[in-house]
DNA sequence: TCTGGGGTCCTAGGACCC
DNA sequence: TCTGGGGTCCTAGGACCC
């Protein structure tokens, strides 16, 4: 917490539906839904008309419907809503090089660091004239939008200050009156408390900040964990001593979609998740990123969810590897004792993700994996005798399309990454396309495995994960 | 026909290494 | 051979945010 009021947070009010009145003055004054316009769509944005009925975020747009018939349901225009909120944030980067977005319409700037000659200082009086010539400059620069913003000591403050004259206004804290203010508030005004963080609180008698500051830190940790706990004991307090970040670095990219109808076709899935693998790697491409870790997830129509992600030795973007992994991921959901029959049982959301990003692409596999090739790998390699015992269990899955390298007793067998060798049985069968060779896993404790695997260009089939002369195909 | 899509962070358990 | 702890990586799930 700072000894000035240097912190300042920008949220612009009921955003895309701000910038659809301000391109199409018909919708002005009417009440404006943006959101999902499918049957199982949920709304983005009610406009403050739209609001007046009870619609708001999240809330499903089947409900919203019902509430406000007549509004406009619209189902956004992104580009248009990108370029708005580029143009703030270029005004608030000339107001300060720390400039913080938090999403496209709310970004942290700190005053603090701010070399504008028209701040003339940090006190209040100052600091409140600036934030109105700010939020003047805002509507400028987006032909007319609004916004509403709070300065404090600290980005804690600062955005429940923000919030406090929505929309379209400004509240400054001086430094010195935070805790006043918080303490007659709820719980739920401090970020990290939802409903179930809130419920927790609220079976401890815990409702409001007042309360909140009454409970030790030790409680607290007992109740929520380590880190949220000792997060709400200081925020209680306003005790909040976050930098504002200017770059932060992606850690994922995904894709997700919910179906209209649930899924139950095993193939169709697959065929989505495929879909979805080339625009996560597209994505990826766009943004010079790669990444190791490969996800997919499934939503059941009960709407749990579960997930399988799978790590490679080294980052890809390449859609062809995302997709045999999200394959893979995808039978070992179908063979799985509990998941495979739940999956034919009907899926509603089906996503693809990649996470633990590098800001660059490997050039040449092979290149990198000859250096880390785990030992035991290379071992396992050469001496295939030293396999596990053929299995007796019955399959547990069948994944298409995944290679597979055979030994002299003419058993399958998939490689691991750095964990060993894992059994599976194959079968390859003749299509117009030519051999198509499919295997199971015949060991559930080590079907997790890597299919990390180069494609085929010379029709042999070898793995590159661990190094490709060891584990070549005979004949 | 309740419940989007894009994320972040945390926890807990197991594997593995020293 | 037994006991043990710390650190890191990986996976699955959950809470939360806009």
């Amino acid at each position: 917490m700072r000894g000035e009021s240097s912190v300042l947070h920008l949220d612009l009010d009921a955003f895309f539906a701000a910038v659809e009145q301000r391109d199409k003055p018909s919708l002005r004054g009417r009440p404006v839904v943006v959101g999902g316009t499918g049957g199982r769509g949920v709304v983005a944005t009610a406009s403050y008309e739209a609001r007046r009925y009870g619609v708001r975020s999240a809330m499903s747009t089947r409900e919203a419907r019902a509430r406000c018939p007549h509004a406009a349901f619209l189902g956004g225009r992104f580009p248009a809503y990108r370029e708005a909120s580029r143009a703030v944030m270029a005004v608030l980067r000339a107001a300060s090089p720390l400039v913080e977005p938090l999403s496209l319409d709310e970004a942290f700037v700190d005053l603090a660091a701010s070399e504008d000659p028209a701040l003339a200082s940090l006190e209040v009086p100052a600091v409140t004239e600036y934030a109105e010539l700010l939020r003047a400059r805002v509507a400028e620069a987006t032909d007319g939008l609004t916004c509403s913003v709070g300065v404090a000591t600290s980005k804690f403050m600062a955005k429940v200050a923000s919030d406090l004259d929505k929309p379209d206004g400004l509240v400054v804290v001086a430094p010195g009156t935070e805790r006043e203010l918080l303490r007659p508030m709820s719980v739920t005004v401090i970020p990290g408390v939802g409903p179930a963080t809130a419920e927790r609180l609220r079976r401890v008698g815990v409702q409001t900040v007042a309360q909140l500051e009454e409970v030790s830190e030790e409680e607290l940790v007992r109740l929520v964990g380590t880190a949220h706990g000792t997060s709400l004991f200081h925020l209680a307090r306003a005790q909040d001593d976050r930098a504002v970040v200017a770059e932060r670095e992606a850690k994922s990219v995904s894709v997700e979609g919910t179906y209209d109808s649930d899924l139950s076709d095993l193939r169709l899935m697959e065929h989505l998740l495929v879909r979805q693998s080339a625009a996560v790697a597209t994505r990826l491409g766009k943004a010079g990123l790669s990444g190791r870790t490969i996800s997919i997830k499934v939503r059941l129509h009960d709407f749990t969810t579960t997930s399988r992600s799978s790590t490679l030795p080294s980052p890809t973007d390449d859609p062809a590897v995302i997709a045999r992994v999200v394959r893979a991921l995808l039978a070992e959901l179908a063979a799985g004792v509990d998941t495979g029959p739940a999956l034919r049982g009907g899926v509603r959301l089906l996503g693809v993700g990649v996470s633990g990003l590098a800001d660059w692409v490997q050039d040449d596999l092979f290149a990198g994996l000859a250096e880390d090739t785990p030992e035991d790998a290379r071992e396992g390699a050469e001496e295939p005798q030293e396999l596990p015992e053929p299995p007796r269990a019955r399959p547990t899955g069948w994944s298409p399309g995944a290679d597979v390298v055979h030994d002299e007793h003419g058993r399958g067998w998939v490689w691991g990454s750095g964990r060993g060798v894992v059994t599976v049985r194959f079968e390859t069968r003749e299509s117009p396309a030519g051999p198509v060779r499919s295997f199971a896993v015949d060991d559930p404790a080590l079907h997790r495995w890597q299919p990390e695997v180069a494609d085929d260009p010379d029709g042999t089939e070898h793995v590159t994960e661990h190094g490709t002369e060891d584990v070549t195909e005979p004949g």
